[in-house]
DNA sequence: TAGATTGTTAATCGATTAACAATC
DNA sequence: TAGATTGTTAATCGATTAACAATC
């Protein structure tokens, strides 16, 4: 939605790790990109060196001509009859995604959801940190979880602050959501991802998504529906 | 994504509650409609009878000229000069969505996150009843969770089928996931929902969506880095 | 060189938005 | 009737895909 900050500089430029290649990656290909990064790092993994756009393409479900039209507004990683490399196209892709270094996340709401968050193990090795925990809740708060203390809410503009994070994680029910949002503007972060099913408001320079299981569920259903012409 | 079900007759028929209208809503639509339903229901809940295009397109987050193109497609259930009646509209689109009746769902995989999902209680009122929650490990099945009794994976098949669910969802680690989707696809669900860092292949009759909270994050980190042309 | 596969162009397709006639 | 707002058309915009020249 929001369009990926100008620079500076003219040429567009082929060529390797030029900086202005990344400007103006559509959204729907940086929406890919992340798929793409889990499909090499599996390569990687099975000890796969060079793959061609077939057949990561076929790994990440996409059409092969759309893999090579996403890759080549990152810049030109692959060789003509060869393929890409795994280890260094994930790189380059980890470049433009700005994973090198490691972000760090504060997650608002301890309940279950936030629990499962704050305990989930995959975040480390794909570039993020939980460095903090805010909850409400007095019978929460000043508990331990994932090794992390959970501090009151009144101290979240801290806790981001102390601890340098620059996304936060709504993870609360729908009511005080846009509360959270609000805070987590003023403490400064750029990013929210959050799990409350409500629209949220956030300023343009804030990037906003959501994720509604309920939604998602709805989606479903909707293709259970109608599939067959049975109606409902 | 899949093409919703065909269905015979001819007239494209504007009016009211007319079954053909429901064909061929885009799946753009399709996805934006339980956002719609969302802020009709609390606009409900707020006591507002009747609400404009531009009021509920500020609500959803989305342009007023979007929100009529996308309501034209389930039917025309506004009215010129005064707007939308919260609580008819809202029924529409749970008609169209195949809300009316509850749809049943299988958890699979009771960790942190399948414990978070079978605790929520928000699917009811959204259309869902959790029906079963299944698991591989010896020390977890057996266990109540969320009053249910957690059963061996073995007996998927028989869960899905007992209980008539036609939605299963995958919260294991990503390794399981694809026999796990395989499992459900055999035992008849239409749709999965996936929490699991790992690409699914599943037939086409089968819808699938992918929620990777660790991509939504690295979705967050590209517009981060290229916000302000500082660079990585 | 012959075969393979990328990177890019151009065509197609679908989604968004502005504008306005229809109509409450 | 006058004002408001929908439903729809048409224009724009962006994304997807096929095709192929470039080149390894």
């Amino acid at each position: 939605m929001d369009a990926p900050g100008r620079r500076t500089g003219g040429r567009r430029a082929a060529g390797h790790g030029d900086e202005r290649a990344r400007v103006g990656v559509p959204q729907a290909t940086v929406v890919r990109l992340p798929t793409y990064l889990r499909a090499l790092r599996a390569l990687e993994a099975e000890g796969v060196a060079t793959v061609s756009s077939e057949e990561l393409a076929e790994r990440a479900g996409v059409n092969p001509a759309q893999l090579r039209k996403d890759l080549s507004f990152l810049g030109s990683y692959g060789r003509r009859g060869v393929g890409y490399g795994t280890a260094h196209l994930a790189e380059q892709v980890e470049v433009v995604l700005g994973l090198q270094t490691q972000r760090r996340v504060v997650i608002v709401g301890i309940g279950n959801l936030g629990h499962a968050l704050a305990h989930y193990g995959g975040f480390a090795e794909r570039g993020f940190a939980v460095v903090g925990l805010v909850d409400d809740d007095p019978a929460v708060v000043g508990t331990t979880v994932a090794g992390l203390q959970v501090r009151p809410f009144e101290e979240l503009g801290a806790v981001v602050a102390a601890n340098d994070a620059t996304i936060g994680i709504i993870a609360t029910p729908a009511v005080p959501a846009q509360r959270v949002a609000d805070a987590l503007v003023d403490a400064g972060v750029t990013g929210i991802l959050t799990f409350a099913p409500r629209a949220l408001r956030v300023p343009a320079h804030v990037d906003l998504r959501t994720v509604d299981v309920a939604s998602e569920l709805q989606i479903l259903a909707f293709h259970d529906t109608w599939r067959s012409g049975a109606g409902a």
